[in-house]
DNA sequence: CGTTTGACTACGC
DNA sequence: CGCGTAGCCAAAC
């Protein structure tokens, strides 16, 4: 797999990162490796390109059931589990119960439901760094797209 | 021991 | 928006 040289190390940053994010937000495999600094003996530029597979790794080996793990899909507002998949539908399925909406082509809008980030004082804390996040934001409960609930 | 297989992303057309 | 490509790496077949 796609794992970084410590996993036992990142894995747990990733988490750590998952559990932040808010109900009807989703946030990104990118956007979570841009906040964990590039683990010791990694070139940086690698790290760049390898980072959001990592993260994914440390998804797919979560076990804790209490993390949110519904809410980090992919850059592009897909879900990434398998297509049909069980699992795939199921986040869909959490995902909609929170008022995030699927484009007819089963897609996000980030710049909609997309996370910023969790508040810099939290990131300090931790040792991580601001995310790169997507462009402008429009908000969630844009009236033209109103929630069902 | 060669292939397949992943919870990825940026980029090009 | 849909498809294809390169870059990356280890474990399970």
């Amino acid at each position: 797999m796609f794992n970084p040289p410590n996993p036992e190390v990142f894995n747990p940053m990733v988490w750590k990162i998952a559990r932040q994010v808010p109900e009807g937000r989703v946030t990104t495999y990118g956007q979570i490796a841009s906040m964990i600094p590039s683990p010791e003996g990694v070139d940086p530029l690698q790290y760049e390109r390898l980072g959001s597979r990592w993260v994914g790794s440390a998804m797919r080996a979560l076990r804790d059931e209490t993390i949110p793990w519904q809410r980090v899909i992919n850059s592009q507002g897909e879900i990434s589990l398998p297509k049909g998949s069980k699992g795939a539908e199921e986040q869909r399925a959490l995902l909609e119960m929170e008022g995030i909406i699927f484009s007819a082509s089963g897609r996000v809008d980030l710049t909609r439901f997309g996370w910023d980030g969790p508040e810099p004082e939290w990131l300090a804390a931790n040792g991580l760094l601001p995310p790169r996040t997507p462009g402008k934001r429009k908000s969630p409960h844009d009236a033209s797209q109103p929630r069902l609930l």
